[in-house]
RNA sequence: GCACCUGUAGCUCAGCUGGAUAGAGCGCUGCCCUCCGAAGGCAGAGGCCAGAGGUUCGAAUCCUCUCAGGUGCGCCA
C-alpha cells in the first residue's frame, strides 16, 4: 500500500489514455515519470513531472501536455484538482476520503505498513562487522555493526531476501598470536610466572580462556613445543574469541545468519578454485608490478609476483595474489570468500568495510566482476571513523591509561537503543560525532529521545483515552469513523503517506540512515500538531465525546505503528514512557 | 604523484538518485503551560550550497577542472 505509486499508476494510465487516442506518441519511455510531495504543501498533495519529461520526446509543449493529463486525471474519484503550475508541474489535490481511509489500512497492516515488493525476493547477501577474532570488539566496530544491520533490516523490509554474513579472519599469523598469547595465560593457570613479550596480546580478556584451556587438557600441553599445541589452540581460542564476539554483537541487538571462516579455504582446494576460475578467463599472470609514485618505499625492489589482471575490471594497476615466496596474498582468500558467495547464488552482494579498507574496493568489485562475469553487482559502504567525544571533549582511548572503550562498554553506558539510533543519524560516508554524555540526555537536541518521545507520548494518550472507556485496541480504531478529519490532521496523515517512499529510495540507495531522518520529521509533525492543541482544542486527541476521541485516535495511533515500524528496522526498541 | 570519500546557516548535519522560494537541531532574538506529558511548541534573524566552466525546460544533486580536509597506495590482515 503506497498512496504515492498508486497515484503514479494513475497517471501513467491516464498518459496511455491520452496514448490511444493519438494525443501521445506510443513509444514514450515513462520511467522518469514521478509523483511526489511538492516541497510547499500550498501547491497542493501531489506533484507529477509528467509533462515535462514528456515534452521532448512527444514534441510536444510541456504545458499542453499537463492541460492534456489534467482533464483526465480530474476525471478520476481520487482527484478533486489537477492544476498546471510553473513549467510544467500538475498539481493534484486528493479526495479528503482518500486521506482519511489511511489511518484505519494503517492500522489493518500494522508494522508492516510500509513494507515493500520491490526487492521482488531478491537474494542479497550483506557481509558486515568480520572483526578479528583476536579480541572482543572495541567501540570502533560498533558503527559497522549497526549500519550493516539495519541495512539487512532495511532491505528485508523492502521485500528482498537477506543473509547477514560475518567473515571470520581466522586464516592468518595474527592467529598465531593469538594461539600463542592463550598459551602464556594457560602457563599462568598453572601457576606459572610468564611474561607478555612484544606480538603477544597482553589483554586480561585471555585470562579466563587460558584458565578453560587447563580444565579441557589439564597439563597435557606443559613444557612442550608449539609443534604439540599450536594448531588445537588456534582452534580453542578463535572459538573463544568468537564466542566473545557474537555474545558482544548480541549485546548490540546485531544477529548473524552465517559465519564464513577463511581457515576453511585454505588446504581445501577453495583458493585454488577461485584463482583457476580467473585463470580460465586469461586474468592470471606472472609480473613485476611497478613502484608505487610518489610514496616509495625503502626497500623496494622489482620482484616477479602471480597477478590479477584487475585493470581489465576497472581497478587502477593489477594486483598480486602470491607472494614472491608463493604464498598467497591476503587477497586471494578474499577472492575465494567472494567466489563462494557468488557461487552461492546470490544476486547481490553488499560489504560494509571501515573506511581505512577504502583502497581495497576496486580491487574487490573487479574480482567479483571477473568471477560473476559481471552479473552479481557488489556495493561496498565505507564506514567512516566515530569521532568520540566525552561531555563536549574529545576522548581518547588509549590502552596504558586504561580508556580503552569495548563495545560492551558502549552499551552498559547508553544502551542499545542510543548507540543504535545515533549511529544511524548520518549517511555512513560521513564522519560522525559521539558524545557519550550528549546522546543519554533528554532533550530535542537529542534525536532518540525526541523520536522515542513522540511514541510515549501517544502511548500516553492512548492510556488516557482508555480510562474514560474508550476502546483503543487496533482493531476498534480500524473502524473508527474519520470521515471529519480536519485539514491539519490530514497533513499528518500526508506523512505517513510518505513512509513507503522513503522507505524504497532508502533501500535503493542503500542508506538506512533515511529512515532515521523519516523518523526525525515525522515525530516532529507529531509534537507540533500536539502543541496546535493547546490553542485549538478540536485538534486534541482526547475529546469530551467518546466517538470524536475515538477517531482522534485512530489517527494518533497510526502514527505510533509507523515509528514503530521505522524504529523495527533500525533495531530500536519504541518506548511507551519516558522515565 | 595517483585513487576513493568529504566540502550546504556561526556550529553539527538533512536534502527523498535532476524539480518550484535550499531545510532541521544547537546557538542568538522574541513569544507560548487555569491547555491530551513544556523532556515540548510558535515566530524572527542567519546562505554566492568551497570556486570556475559545462550538460538542459530546470543543477546543492550529473560531467570536467581548481582549491581545502580525510583515508589509502607491492611480498601486513
Amino acid at each position: 500500500m503506497n498512496l504515492f505509486s498508486d497515484i503514479r499508476e494513475l497517471v501513467l494510465a491516464s498518459i496511455n489514455s491520452l496514448q490511444a487516442e493519438g494525443a501521445l506518441p506510443a513509444d514514450l519511455n515513462l520511467a522518469p515519470v514521478t509523483v511526489e510531495p511538492p516541497r510547499d504543501a500550498a501547491h497542493g498533495d501531489m506533484a507529477t513531472n509528467a509533462a515535462m519529461v514528456l515534452a521532448k520526446p512527444a514534441k510536444q509543449k510541456p504545458r499542453d501536455i499537463a492541460e492534456a493529463l489534467a482533464a483526465k486525471l480530474a476525471a478520476d474519484d481520487r482527484i478533486t484538482s489537477a492544476e498546471v503550475a510553473g513549467p510544467g508541474f500538475l498539481n493534484l489535490r486528493l479526495a479528503p476520503v482518500v486521506w482519511q481511509q489511511l489511518p484505519a489500512a494503517i492500522l489493518k497492516a500494522g508494522t508492516d505498513y510500509g513494507r515493500s515488493t520491490m526487492g521482488q525476493g531478491q537474494r542479497v547477501n550483506v557481509e558486515y562487522v568480520s572483526a578479528n577474532p583476536t579480541g572482543p570488539m572495541h567501540v570502533g566496530h560498533a558503527r559497522g555493526a549497526i549500519v550493516g544491520d539495519a541495512m539487512a533490516s532495511l532491505l528485508d523490509f523492502a521485500g528482498y531476501e537477506v543473509t547477514r554474513e560475518y567473515y571470520i579472519n581466522d586464516g592468518g599469523a595474527q592467529v598465531d598470536v593469538l594461539a600463542r598469547s592463550v598459551y602464556l595465560r594457560y602457563l599462568e593457570a598453572h601457576g606459572q610466572e610468564v611474561e607478555f613479550a612484544d606480538g603477544t596480546y597482553p589483554g586480561d580478556y585471555l585470562v579466563p580462556v587460558g584458565q578453560a584451556l587447563k580444565d579441557k587438557v589439564g597439563d597435557a600441553y606443559l613444557d612442550k613445543g608449539e609443534d604439540v599445541w599450536l594448531q588445537e589452540i588456534r582452534e580453542f581460542a578463535t572459538d573463544a574469541m568468537m564466542d566473545l564476539i557474537r555474545s558482544d554483537l548480541a549485546a548490540l541487538g546485531v544477529e548473524m545468519d552465517h559465519f564464513f571462516s577463511e581457515k576453511s579455504l585454505y588446504g581445501t582446494g577453495k583458493i585454488e578454485a577461485a584463482i583457476d576460475s580467473l585463470r580460465a578467463k586469461g586474468l592470471i599472470y606472472r609480473g613485476v608490478l611497478e613502484p608505487p609514485k610518489g610514496k616509495k618505499p625503502e626497500d623496494w625492489e622489482p620482484r616477479e609476483q602471480t597477478l590479477f589482471k584487475s585493470t581489465e575490471h576497472g581497478d587502477d594497476v593489477d594486483r598480486p595474489i602470491q607472494k614472491s615466496d608463493g604464498a598467497w596474498t591476503y587477497f586471494a582468500p578474499d577472492i575465494a570468500y567472494h567466489y563462494d558467495k557468488v557461487e552461492r547464488g546470490y544476486d547481490q552482494l553488499i560489504d560494509i568495510f571501515g573506511a581505512d579498507h577504502g583502497g581495497y574496493v576496486k580491487r574487490m568489485k573487479a574480482a567479483v566482476s571477473a568471477l560473476s562475469d559481471g552479473k552479481t553487482p557488489l556495493d561496498i559502504k565505507l564506514i567512516q571513523l566515530v569521532k568520540l567525544f566525552k561531555n563536549g571533549e574529545p576522548f581518547k582511548m588509549s590502552k596504558r591509561a586504561g580508556t580503552f572503550i569495548t563495545l560492551r562498554d558502549l552499551v552498559d553506558m547508553v544502551g542499545a537503543d542510543v548507540a543504535r539510533f545515533h549511529m544511524l543519524t548520518r549517511k555512513s560516508d560521513a564522519a560522525l560525532d559521539f558524545d557519550f554524555d550528549k546522546v543519554v540526555e533528554q532533550s530535542s537536541e537529542n534525536p532518540v529521545f525526541y523520536v522515542q518521545y513522540a511514541h510515549a507520548r501517544i502511548c500516553s494518550v492512548l492510556a488516557k483515552a482508555a480510562e474514560q472507556g474508550v476502546s483503543t485496541d487496533d482493531a476498534t480504531l480500524a473502524n473508527a469513523d474519520l470521515s471529519a478529519m480536519l485539514p491539519a490532521e490530514q497533513a499528518l496523515v500526508a506523512k505517513l503517506a510518505e513512509w513507503p517512499r522513503f522507505l524504497e529510495t532508502a533501500a535503493k540507495a542503500h542508506e538506512p540512515h533515511r529512515i532515521a531522518t523519516y523518523l526525525q520529521e515525522l515525530a516532529s509533525d507529531l509534537h507540533g500538531h500536539y502543541y496546535k492543541g493547546n490553542k485549538e482544542v478540536e485538534l486534541r486527541f482526547l475529546q469530551d465525546d467518546p466517538v470524536a476521541t475515538q477517531s482522534k485516535i485512530a489517527l494518533a495511533r497510526a502514527v505510533a505503528v509507523v515509528i514503530s515500524a521505522g524504529l523495527g528496522i533500525l533495531g530500536v526498541t519504541p518506548a511507551t514512557e519516558m522515565r
